[in-house]
DNA sequence: CCAATAGTGTCTATTAGACATTATCGC
DNA sequence: GCGATAATGTCTAATAGACACTATTGG
């Protein structure tokens, strides 16, 4: 038999393959706090409960699990976050009532106000503070995904700035110091805080300021680069 | 309807999923050089190209993704690695000729005495060094998989022992750090390496030495922590 | 001037790089 | 003693922590 004989003679219908779906935790910076993108649950199982937006692969769709992410996301937020990456899978027998399942899990982040009107118009999405998640019962396993997520944005905020991708496009370095503080759960130095970005050159002065009580603080913007640079010391936590 | 009734009435054969596989990319330390184990497809597609261990979930036997894991890797070397870890999945339309196509893929390291029996007595496995495989053709994308691979385990390299696992259970710091070495691509100061393992209290001293030539050397263990531990400031390269 | 917030100066502590030096073996 | 390899001493450089200090705004 050639390969091209074993194609034509292939059928995956004959095989009983896991259910497959994308989740994402979408994490945002908004009135002090982090806060994590929702969803009511339409159809069973678990219907009505909230859990992370996620859905199955479209092969008409999507050409790629990337292609799946970005199109639930879309749906929900009305646009594709800044910062996406891959954060774990999780398949086994027990996850989903349906049967053995698997969920390619992603962490993203995105400024409040990009996706704050389409969010507001679409019924069953809201954001939900960090402290408010510590109580919820989440759908499935996503809770675990949450903390999951959660934990290595934690890690992020000691070695790079990638949590800066949940302010809007401009912001004060106070700001960015507030996300990363909020993330590690406990104050930084700001003088060590503020030498590490300048000498990493990873923003840009926009020359403007914003003033609301006290000395106006400068207003940045994220360089490209920013998503991907490592400081090759930690800060220590 | 019910929860209770929806679920009586789905068949997950109503639904086409993706294909869902597992591959490993396993490294082992020998002869001065890291290799990487490959099999050789004994099916269509890709019938007789090196490709890397791994397949399809079991559903009877693996309770889950990770149970997947150990089961073909035991297949092929007879043991289950000492570390293991989630590296990426990668998902698309193109990546199988059979069709839209998911793989979950894991690093993994091991010493290369622990499987050296088992892997000369089945055929079609083969541990090919890293210069090889540079040459080398594999099936599907796991060339790709095996870059990709090989970038995490370098930047673990600068902030972790992770290597170490794939060397004998009992060796020596030129060792340690010669592994260290091949996967950044540049020597270490010796100092700066023993320094790190001193303060970082990562080894089992076992009070053996192993002379060769010159000074004998002292022999060390892991300890089990050391497959989490992280240095908080990374070598620099 | 005061309160408030932004931003800097500067000293210490830690840790990696560089590289010279010492230690321990076989012969 | 010599060659070889293992292991250490020690100085410098880089960078985080600590915390006091200065700067810029409104009232």
């Amino acid at each position: 038999m050639t390969e091209k004989e074993f194609l034509s003679n292939y059928d995956r219908r004959d095989y009983l393959t896991p259910l497959l779906t994308v989740d994402t935790v979408l994490f945002t910076y908004h009135e002090n706090t982090l806060k994590v993108l929702l969803v009511e649950r339409a159809n069973y199982p678990q219907k009505g409960q909230w859990g992370l937006p996620g859905g199955f692969v479209d092969e008409n769709c999507d050409a790629s699990l990337d292609d799946t992410v970005y199109r639930k996301l879309k749906e929900k937020t009305g646009v594709v976050p800044p910062y996406i990456e891959q954060l774990c899978t999780v398949g086994n027998s027990d996850r989903d009532p349906r049967g053995w399942s698997v969920t390619v899990c992603y962490t993203a982040l995105i400024a409040h106000q990009a996706c704050e009107a389409h969010i507001e118009s679409v019924h069953s999405v809201k954001w939900a503070s960090i402290e408010e998640i510590e109580g919820m019962t989440l759908a499935f396993d996503h809770y675990q995904l949450y903390l999951q997520a959660r934990e290595r944005l934690r890690q992020k905020s000691l070695y790079s700035i990638v949590p800066g991708f949940a302010l809007p496009e401009v912001f004060t370095l106070a700001e960015l110091q507030h996300v990363h503080e909020v993330l590690i759960g406990k104050a930084i130095q700001n003088k060590s805080f503020r030498r590490r970005l300048d000498q990493a050159d990873l923003l840009i002065d926009t020359g403007e300021k914003r003033q609301e009580r006290g000395r106006p603080a400068n207003l940045y913007r994220l360089k490209s680069q920013s998503a991907d640079y490592r400081f090759i010391r930690n800060l220590e936590f």
